[in-house]
DNA sequence: CACACTACTATCAAAATTGTAGATAGTCAA
DNA sequence: TTGACTATCTACAATTTTGATAGTAGTGTG
């Protein structure tokens, strides 16, 4: 006597974004060797060949998931520094909000993965910190003509945009190693005043010289 | 007719080494997919069993590797902070040593891969960057007491430890896709611009403000 | 209702990878 | 020289993993 089964069908759009789901949490949990066509066929609870009919192939998922992963940074970077709310927050708040994305969604941990397998150079790139970096400056510049002091240049804030970007991805992938070796007990509290001192510093690099 | 095959016998402590050497190549240069017996041991000339036979399993590679490149990077870094040429190179210099080790010999795409495998929270942790700490925080503090300037504590000197690793490491790994999504084109000239910028960042917090 | 479409499954094939077993050959010490 | 030791090899086994094939079952449309 044979088992009638039971299938849900999804729509391949769908299908396509739990797949993703599912191997976005195993790579950020488990690492490198978490991305098993089976293992995640089984958290999602459909079998591995499905996965191969919505990808082509493992290294199609692993394209997606890149390109996927980099979109939405991309879209919550924005959000944290051009949304409604962003418009009178400081820079703890964002900065805040920055370190948040990284290491809490474990987006650090995924892109450290992407780029070490080289799937990230076969993804195009959008240029986000040139981006944002666009969306600061005149900002930033026009504080300072407004109180007759020499404009930094573009250069200053991009480093500045890239200091942020480097400590934001290196402290969600190296920062409980990093805290560890720097003997912290209290992982959590650190982590939280590191991050405010290190915002602390940065806004001091932004914000004009005191009058 | 058979073929005499040469066979080179090295001390069990000599082929441990090259095994690591061909093992840490791979790892740094291919990403998490690199570390395969069989490449390994054709990078190195020998057979794969050869290599289990030294270290057990794959894992006992994996562990050992580990091991090393972690004292490694705290012999190289002590020797960058207490050798006989860091005593009066200024931190520009000590700076670009770090990053030097970081990036060129590729220890933080080495450590990213081993944070993210486990490998490293399966291995002893030495307190490397408080031993740093401890080291350079009495010199600083003595620069602000010799000038009657009120000493910084303990906790702002490790902070400045802490984002100078995070940075470097954060560099090595991320930089190169950092510096792509910044529009940078000539990637060399700027990461040394960007090093020298954030050089001069760190002296700026840690020597006493002008008199 | 009938039919086309396609998401999905079971099963098989092929390749790669780690690990085992037993034989072989350098090396050193007695 | 002889013998013990062990680094290394060849050959094989077991497992895992990606991928191919062909058929099944929801779903929407004429």
């Amino acid at each position: 006597m044979e088992e009638k089964i039971k299938r849900t069908r999804r729509t391949a759009e769908e299908a396509r974004r739990v797949i993703l789901d599912a191997a976005e949490r195993r790579l950020a949990d488990l690492g490198p060797e978490g991305i098993r066509l089976q293992d995640i066929a089984s958290d999602v609870g459909i079998s591995h060949p499905t996965i191969l009919h919505h990808f082509e192939s493992r290294e199609g998922l692993v394209l997606a998931l890149t390109e996927r992963t980099r979109e939405q940074l991309r879209q919550d970077l924005f959000a944290a520094f051009s949304g409604p709310s962003a418009r009178d927050a400081d820079i703890h708040q964002i900065m805040a909000r920055v370190f948040e994305i990284l290491s809490k969604r474990g987006h650090a941990r995924l892109t450290g993965w992407m780029i070490l397998s080289g799937a990230i150079s076969q993804t195009p790139d959008r240029g986000m910190l040139r981006d944002l970096t666009d969306l600061i400056h005149p900002k930033r510049a026009e504080e300072f003509r407004l109180r007759g002091l020499p404009v930094p240049s573009r250069e200053d804030t991009l480093f500045v945009v890239m200091l942020g970007a480097v400590t934001a991805f290196g402290d969600g992938l190296f920062g409980p190693v990093v805290r560890q070796a720097a003997g912290i007990t209290d992982e959590v509290k650190t982590m939280e005043q590191f991050r405010d001192w290190f915002a602390e510093l940065l806004r001091s690099r932004m914000i004009p010289p005191a009058q």
